[in-house]
This record gives structure tokens, C-alpha cells and sequence, in this order.
DNA sequence: TAAACATATGAACAATCATTCATATGAAAG
DNA sequence: CTTTCATATGAATGATTGTTCATATGTTTA
């Protein structure tokens, strides 16, 4: 095989991973490539939303950030399962989003920091434009 | 069956309902209760963080928040096929987090409002505690 | 009009996830 | 120590979801 072969091929190959369309934007590109968070950062972020993108755990989460309960007083504000509350509950202190202590017989919940409810008032704000 | 046996079923059922613990919090959960968002509220704020809740989308997302480009920019920007972006960008126009035009051959993305942008800025903020 | 390019989309598949049911743990009261 | 109450957890299941592959649509250029 020949160097001018082989370099065809790889025009080829080059042609094939991406478009030529570009043009205008290459420039920015690779600016933007050069400044993007990493893998872990976007993996993290992700995780991080994936906690708050479902209903039982976002009321979960509001009726917290109104202050401390226990799991009974969780079940009986949200219509939901003990089960479904405790499963919950075990994901989002996983994610470091609610901490507990234990009062006698009862689990208390709380939020872990405030960060995690200006999150969720920007949310709310955004759904009501 | 007497009055008096009905309501000592209605009881029990109550006590099956929800346990008794709540005590100290049963008038913050009523008040809370009385000021809880909507069901639809709470669907809607879920599924916006639910968009949030992929690495890719959140790149896209995060790629167009540095300005506007076409998809085969992102794609050469991320590490992701052609076909996963284009779906990814039908849902998160779905989701009127983006919004598009298009210009000879090429299609054209953007961030449709910057509450989004502030959004994906409180999450990074938060991961990085 | 045909070829090349950019993007979109449908179907299929694997993977993830939220809930339910049954049951276990742990703590207090009798 | 047994019962009752509060919470946790494992397994099973149905539903949802992200990606891939193949192909379709739409736009420009030759």
C-alpha cells in the first residue's frame, strides 16, 4: 500500500466521521471543545437531574423543603405507598439530596442543602412562563 | 349494623390509612398539605428535570448554551451518533428547550429561553460542593 | 434529473426504573 | 419477652427510555 493510498483513506475516514457542513461554526467548535466540562462533570450533572425528574421524588423533596417529617408524615401528605416513599427516599439519600436522623420509632427526613431547593424553585419558575 | 360499629370500622381504617407518629408535625403537614402544588405541577416540573436527566441532552444543551449550531456540529463536538442526537434534539424540542431553524441544508439549534441555561449553571454549582 | 449531503424517523432491542407485595429489621410499650 | 408500630428492603413485574440500524425526507449542486 502506498503513502498516497493511505492518505486517501484517511481523507475518506475523515470525510466519514462528520460532515462538511460546518463551515461557519468550525471555528467555535473547537473553542467550545476545548472548554467543555468532562465526562464525570456531565455524568454527575445528569444524575444529579435524573434524581429530580420524577414525581414521587419531587414531592418528596418539596414537601421536605417546607421542613423536617418522618416517613408516616410523607405518606400521608403525598398519595403514595410506604414502600414506594421508603424506596424513594433510599435513592435520593444515595444522591446526597435528603439526610435522616432516628427519633424513636420514626425516621426524620430532611433536605441536605438549600442548593437542592433553589433547583427545584428554578424548575417551578420555568413550567409557569 | 349499628351507628356505633360503623364508625369504629371508619377508625380502624383511618389507623390503617396512616400510622399515628406523625404527633409533633400532624398541623405542618396540614398546612403544608393546604399549599401543596398541583398534581400537573408537580408532572410537569418532573419531566423538565427529566429532559435534564441524560448525559447527552445535557451536552447538547450545554453545547448550544454557547451558542447556536447546527447538528452535525454537535455531533462532532460530542461523541455521539448522528441518529442519537437528531433524537435526542426532537425530544428536547418537544420540551421547548430548544428551538430551531433551519438554513439551506443544515439545521439549525438553539436554546429557547435561559432559564435553562441558569438550571444546568445551579446543577453544576451543586455538584462541584 | 441524478447524485451528494444533512437531518429525521420508525422499528427493535437492551437496559434502567418505579411500584407492588411480602417480609425483615428495629424501636418502644405493655 | 411479646406485641405493636415505623421503616427498610429484596424480588418480581410492567413500563419507560436511549441507542442502533436501516431508511426516508428534504435541500443543494452538478
Amino acid at each position: 500500500m502506498s503513502d498516497k493510498s493511505n492518505m486517501e483513506v484517511e481523507k475518506e475516514e475523515l470525510k466519514t466521521e462528520h460532515s462538511e457542513c460546518g463551515g461557519r461554526y468550525v471555528e467555535m467548535v473547537k473553542k467550545i471543545n476545548d472548554s467543555m466540562p468532562c465526562e464525570e462533570e456531565f455524568y454527575d450533572l445528569s444524575e444529579l437531574f435524573k434524581m429530580l425528574g420524577d414525581s414521587t421524588r419531587v414531592k418528596i423533596l418539596y414537601a421536605l423543603s417546607q421542613g423536617e417529617m418522618c416517613v408516616c408524615d410523607i405518606v400521608e401528605l403525598l398519595d403514595v405507598t410506604q414502600s414506594a416513599v421508603s424506596h424513594q427516599l433510599r435513592l435520593l439519600k444515595q444522591a446526597r439530596l435528603v439526610k435522616y436522623r432516628r427519633s424513636g420509632k420514626s425516621a426524620i427526613y430532611s433536605i441536605s442543602d438549600d442548593h437542592v431547593y433553589t433547583i427545584l424553585s428554578m424548575g417551578m419558575e420555568h413550567i409557569s412562563e
